[in-house]
RNA sequence: GCGCCUGUAGCUCAGCUGGAUAGAGCAACGGACUUCUAAUCCGUAGGCCGCAGGUUCGAAUCCUGCCAGGCGUACCA
C-alpha cells in the first residue's frame, strides 16, 4: 500500500516539473508515515516541507501543485488534504484495502517473509553458558532473544545458523572437577572442607554420586589432577546434556555446538597467535604476551598468553571468531549478558585484525533478569548454589509465557520477571491475550464447520461487505506486518513482533465483542469469516517467529 | 575517574530512527455475559517525556553539559 502510494505521489512530482509548476528538478525521497490520528489520514507525507527550500516555495502552495498532479487510475484514494505546516494527508478508500486479506491468504505462512538478507550467510551465537551449572533464567531471556532473532533473519531470506559455544576449557572447568571430586571423597567418608571458591549447588552433589557409581572409590587411589580432570569431563559432558535437555523443552535448538576445547585440540589457538605475532600483532611483556587491541581503539591491550603460560579466554575467542568467518559467515552475531560489555572493543579490535570489517561483528547485549516472586526479588547466585533455573521456570510457568515475557522489553533494558505473575493464567499474562485470539477464532471457524461452512474462501461480495470500522481498523494493522518484520530483523529487535501482536489481538477482542462473525447474512458472513482467517494467519505467524505456539483451544 | 546501558502516567513499559493533540497494560473508579470462549470488551481519571542549553519549519527522538540508577573497567570467564 504505502509503495504504490508512494509512486502516485513520485509520479505527481514528476508531471508538476514536466508541466513547469516546480521550478527545480531536485527532489527529496518521499517519505510516508502512518500519522497517529485518524482524523490525519491513513498516511501522510512531509515531502512539501522537505522540497521547500529546493524549490523556493512555501510547503502549503508545493502541496497544493503535487496533489493537482495526483493521478489515480486505480481508485486507491478517497480524499486528501493539506494539514499543519505543509502535510499531505490521504484518506485511502476502504475497497483498496480489501486484497490485502487475498495477498495475507494466498501467502499463508510465509506471510511477512522477504528476501531482504538476499540468501546472506550470517551466524547467531547465543546462550553459550559455561558447563558448571544447568541455566537460570538469565539465559533464558538471552535463548529467547537469539532464537528469536535467528528465526526472524531467517523469515527475512538471511541463511541463518545457530550455533552455542561450549566454554569446556580453562580455569571454571577446573573448579568444576574440583568441586565434584570433593564432594565424591566426602561421599566416602572423607571429612573434607568444602571450598568456597566451589560450585555450591546440590547439582554438584548429585554428579559425584554418579561418578561413585561408576567408579566406586577408584579415583581415591588415582592423582589428584587426573581425578579432577575425569570429574571435570563427566561432569561438564553431563551438564552440557541437560543444557540441551532444558533448551529442548524451550523450543530452542541450535545447529550446532561448538567445543573450546576443539581449538586447542586442533592447534588453532597456537596457530592464530602465532599468526599474530608474525604480523607484529603481539609482544611481550612482563613475561605475558600482549595483543596490541589498542590499534583498533581498545582503551588497552589485552593479555592473550599469561606469564604462567596459560592462554586467556580472550585468545581462544579470537580463534573461535576467526574459526566463524573462515567457515563462510559474512555477518557474526553474538548474543551477550550485558555484564560482558566491556568485552566488545577487543573482540571486534581482534576481529578487525584479522582483516574483516567492523559491520561483519554485532553484538546484542542482553540485560539482566531480575526475577521476582510476587514483587519481592530472589538471590541468585550459580557458585552459591541459590538460584532458581530455567527449568524450574519452564515448569511452573510454561515455556510460551517465559518467551513471550522475555520478549515484552526491548532487550536492553532490564527485565523483571515475576514468577507468580507469570503463572497466572489472567489478563496480567499478555501471552495469553494473544494466543487467545487465535483459539477464540479456531472456536468461531469450528462453529462454522457445524453449521456447514467448511470451505472459506475470497469471496467478492463478502469482502466487500467488510466497511466497519473495526473491520479496516484490522487490515490495515495487517497489512503493515511485513513492515514490522523487516524493520525487527534489520534493528534486530523481535520484541517489535511482541508487540505488533499485542496490538493485533487487541484490535481483534475489540471487534470480537462488538460484531459477530456468524451473521445470518451468509455474504457478509463468508466476508467475516475471510477475515479472521486472515487474523489467525498472522498471529499464528508472529508466534511462531517468537518460538511460542498458537493454540486451537485454550 | 573513564566507558556502555537506562531515566516517558502511581507501577511495568511502547513510541514506526525528526512530525501534527505523547500511547498501551497493570493498579483505581463506573459499566457489559440467556447470543461465535468474560484468559474478553467499553468508559472515566491520570504527563514540565530526569534537568538545562543547542541544532530547525518542527525534538520524547539528534548534539553538548549536568543529575540519578544499573553494569563494566583483571595476566577471571
Amino acid at each position: 500500500m504505502k509503495q504504490k502510494l508512494k509512486k502516485l505521489i513520485w509520479d505527481a512530482v514528476k508531471t508538476a516539473y514536466e508541466d513547469n509548476a516546480l521550478p527545480s528538478s531536485e527532489f527529496p525521497d518521499v517519505e510516508i508515515e502512518e500519522p497517529k490520528v485518524e482524523k490525519h489520514g491513513d498516511f501522510s507525507t512531509n515531502i512539501a516541507m522537505k522540497m521547500a527550500s529546493i524549490q523556493k516555495m512555501s510547503p502549503r502552495k508545493i502541496s497544493e501543485i503535487i496533489i493537482d498532479h495526483i493521478s489515480d487510475p486505480d481508485n486507491l484514494l478517497s480524499g486528501t488534504d493539506i494539514a499543519g505546516p505543509g502535510f499531505i494527508n490521504f484518506f485511502i478508500n476502504e475497497s483498496s484495502w480489501h486484497p490485502v486479506l487475498r495477498q495475507i491468504h494466498e501467502a499463508g505462512n510465509e506471510f511477512g517473509a522477504s528476501d531482504i538478507g538476499r540468501g546472506k550467510r550470517i551466524q547467531v551465537e547465543f546462550v553459550s553458558s559455561n558447563p558448571t551449572g544447568p541455566l537460570h533464567v538469565g539465559h533464558g531471556r538471552g535463548a529467547s532473544v537469539g532464537d528469536s532473532t535467528a528465526n526472524i533473519l531467517s523469515f527475512c531470506g538471511y541463511d541463518v545458523q545457530k550455533e552455542y559455544y561450549i566454554n569446556d576449557s580453562g580455569r571454571q572447568i577446573h573448579t568444576l572437577g574440583q568441586s565434584v571430586l570433593f564432594r565424591y571423597r566426602e561421599q566416602l567418608g572423607e571429612d573434607v572442607e568444602f571450598p568456597e571458591e566451589c560450585y555450591q549447588g546440590d547439582y554438584i552433589r548429585e554428579l559425584a554420586e554418579e561418578v561413585r557409581q561408576r567408579e566406586g572409590d577408584a579415583l581415591m587411589s588415582s592423582g589428584e589432577e587426573a581425578a579432577i580432570e575425569y570429574c571435570a569431563r563427566y561432569a561438564s559432558k553431563k551438564i552440557i546434556e541437560g543444557i540441551k535437555i532444558d533448551l529442548d523443552s524451550f523450543g530452542v535448538r541450535f545447529n550446532r555446538w561448538f567445543s573450546e576445547q576443539s581449538l586447542y585440540d586442533s592447534g588453532k589457538v597456537d596457530a592464530d597467535i602465532k599468526e599474530l605475532q608474525d604480523k607484529g600483532m603481539i609482544y611481550k611483556e612482563d613475561g605475558a604476551l600482549w595483543f596490541k587491541t589498542t590499534e583498533y581503539g581498545d582503551e588497552k591491550d589485552r593479555v592473550v598468553v599469561r606469564n604462567n603460560g596459560q592462554t586467556t579466554y580472550f585468545a581462544s575467542d579470537i580463534a573461535y571468531h576467526k574459526d566463524k568467518y573462515d567457515r563462510g559467515y559474512e555477518k557474526v552475531i553474538d548474543v551477550w549478558g550485558a555484564d560482558h560489555h566491556g568485552y566488545i572493543p577487543r573482540m571486534t579490535a581482534a576481529i578487525e585484525a584479522s582483516g574483516r570489517k567492523k559491520d561483519q561483528f554485532h553484538v546484542i547485549l542482553v540485560q539482566l533478569v531480575n526475577l521476582l516472586r510476587d514483587g519481592e526479588p530472589v538471590a541468585m547466585s550459580t557458585r552459591a548454589g541459590e538460584f532458581v533455573t530455567l527449568d524450574d521456570v519452564i515448569r511452573e510457568v510454561g515455556k510460551d509465557a517465559a518467551r513471550f515475557i522475555f520478549l515484552t522489553r526491548h532487550h536492553e533494558s532490564p527485565l523483571d520477571f515475576d514468577l507468580e505473575l507469570a503463572r497466572k493464567k489472567t489478563n496480567d499474562n499478555p501471552v495469553y491475550y494473544v494466543q487467545y485470539v487465535h483459539a477464540r477464532i479456531s472456536s468461531i471457524i469450528k462453529k462454522a464447520g457445524e453449521r456447514g461452512i467448511n470451505h472459506i474462501a475470497w469471496d467478492d461480495q463478502g469482502v466487500a461487505m467488510l466497511r466497519e470500522p473495526e473491520e479496516i481498523r484490522l487490515i490495515k494493522n495487517m497489512a503493515r506486518y511485513p513492515e514490522v518484520v523487516r524493520n525487527s530483523a534489520e534493528f534486530m529487535e523481535p520484541h517489535r513482533i511482541t508487540f505488533f501482536l499485542r496490538n493485533l489481538a487487541s484490535a481483534f477482542h475489540t471487534y470480537y465483542n462488538k460484531h459477530r462473525v456468524l451473521e445470518d447474512d451468509e455474504v457478509l458472513c463468508r466476508g467475516r469469516l475471510y477475515l479472521i482467517l486472515t487474523i489467525k494467519n498472522v498471529i499464528h505467524n508472529g508466534l511462531t517467529l517468537l518460538g511460542v505456539s498458537a493454540p486451537e483451544k485454550m
